[in-house]
DNA sequence: CTGTTAGCGCGTTCAA
DNA sequence: TTGAACGCGCTAACAG
């Protein structure tokens, strides 16, 4: 059996509460006696019991996180993994523990968060499918139950979330586009609607407005899914009715098809950004240049808000904006 | 504050051990009062207390996992996110709840751990770090504590572990080569002492001989990492000495490099294949023949073994198989 | 078949 | 500054 507070407090010849004392560092206690508490805590190897500790009222220092089980989402995308590591650093640091679970839709995310909350295991949320979350969020709220988003909420305001700084993204994209004489500069997006897509546009708008260039017309593409072959679509488009020499998208996914139409045009002086820094991003030719999105660091900018919230309970509620890095590879080179 | 059995019991008319009974179907009880109490749970909204049930001595059904943070492993591949899905899939089927954890070497993870082991939280152990977790392997076994190794472990008698059949996939991968009318096939492998390239070199050879056919001079190589150049190097000597029709590979990152190679020397008529199906191996050209080891599977299976050592302490330590399957694409197609 | 009671290991009053 | 006692919510004997 385990060496439990008892056996300690016998051991030192003080009462159970002055052991728990030490053990939090709490009121006053003679340097004496917490010597002698210590030196019998590591005489009997003893190591507190999280689960008594936590019946007995204390936080559960364990959070849970909710990520979708979307097969295609996580084979195309290091994402998923990355995000997990992050938070991992920074919740290992803060000596929390973590629970996670792989829900296959809107209805299982939200038994699983219910779970979690009812079992009492675990005193916070990270919410990681970075889309539509609303029904949990909701049900969240209502249980007033603290959580963090990883990505962009409808209401930001009253809730804690950590996304890119999407707007800024794109304006360095299209700035350093711009410096290296480009004027014609093409957009590739995703669904009007979606708040990532408006944020990159809108970062598009900026930059462009700022090097005094002008928006041509049928240069702006958007899309219901990201897929190569809207890429291609839109190339193509540009390619008979435009005159573009540059073509930024939201997503990798996009640029793929957007190279691959100017491979076979022979049109590689059109340059080409992309968007979250896939894999295949770097074994195509030429490799793609792209913004890393730093999932790593949204990771663990998300277990910090949480965690701080989760000890300071009436910290405001805020949005963190975590920078993106712009790499650049080939398909920005003047070379080619 | 949440409702506990006490009001439940008090809502029913009945004990608070009766309702704690039918919570858990144990002896008889009329089904009269059970309905009672099932009433009253519904009409509460009750909902039991892990953390206390824990504490009186159930167990926590939790499941720890232990992740490396080597983040080249964690780029390459989707292994680790897959094999978590696959331990979700089936853990949380029968209601266990999962931990994770990243530690950046085996020091670290061994004080994970002990940390899953000593704050009571879990009941079993997952070990997913592919290669040498010695130290895990002995702290568990000193404490006897449950758990099961995604891998083949160096003494596997005695413990739990799921792995693939490495000797009979590569088996596969060589018949089907030899079916396809190869006679001349070299294997680039890894360290010879590691467990998985000794299985896969196994298969190569059983399969050879059951074709009749031998294993010419200086067209088996192993490295000590899994690189592209080692991959070339290879090739290149392959290719000056030999006159060898196919190359299997214990690695697709090998393959990349002996693709390389043999598109430079415009050699593609020689058959190629890898392992592990990363995503890389569809993006290139050709596109490569290669292996998917199902880590869903593997996750599966293993928190399927874990979970029934725990439900039944006195059941046999075993080794579970996952069958792998060869996924043919251009690089050994015969039009090349 | 059901109720009573004594813990599980720890935190936190309230006294001393 | 320290100790005794109670309770967190639930389980598992032991009675009846």
């Amino acid at each position: 059996m385990r060496v439990t507070i008892k056996e300690v407090a016998k051991e030192a010849n003080v009462s159970l509460s002055t052991v728990s004392r030490v053990l939090h560092n709490s009121s006053k206690i003679t340097d004496e006696t917490k010597k002698r508490v210590n030196d019998a805590i590591k005489k009997l190897g003893y190591h507190p019991n999280y689960i008594a500790s936590s019946l007995a009222g204390k936080p559960t220092k364990t959070i849970g996180i909710v990520l979708p089980n979307d097969s295609d989402e996580l084979f195309k995308n290091t994402f998923f993994i990355n995000a997990m590591r992050g938070i991992s650093i920074y919740a290992q640091k803060r000596g929390y523990f973590l629970m996670y679970s792989f829900s296959k839709d809107d209805e299982e995310e939200v038994k699983f968060i219910e779970k979690y909350i009812r079992s009492g295991w675990v005193s916070g949320v990270v919410l990681l499918n970075s889309f539509e979350n609303d029904k949990c969020i909701e049900y969240l709220e209502e249980h007033s139950f603290p959580f963090v988003i990883i990505g962009t909420p409808n209401r930001p305001k009253s809730i804690n979330w950590v996304d890119n700084d999407n707007r800024q993204a794109m304006k360095d994209v299209v700035l350093s586009l711009v410096k290296k004489g480009k004027k014609s500069i093409a957009f590739i997006g995703g669904h009007k609607k979606m708040k990532v897509t408006k944020d990159r546009y809108l970062g598009y708008q900026e930059a462009l407005e700022e090097s005094g260039l002008k928006i041509k017309k049928n240069s702006n593409f958007f899309f219901d899914s990201f897929t190569e072959e809207n890429g291609k679509k839109a190339m193509r488009n540009l390619l008979s009715t435009n005159d573009v020499d540059a073509v930024v998208t939201t997503d990798d996914l996009f640029s793929f098809g957007v190279l691959d139409v100017l491979k076979e045009n022979k049109r590689l002086d059109i340059m080409v950004t992309g968007f979250n820094n896939t894999p295949r991003s770097t074994f195509i030719s030429p490799t793609l240049t792209t913004v890393e999105i730093n999932a790593d660091e949204l990771g663990e900018k998300a277990a910090r808000l949480l965690i701080e919230n989760l000890e300071n309970k009436d910290l405001e509620k805020q949005g963190l904006l975590v920078s993106s890095s712009l790499i650049e590879r080939e398909s920005t080179k003047n070379e080619l």
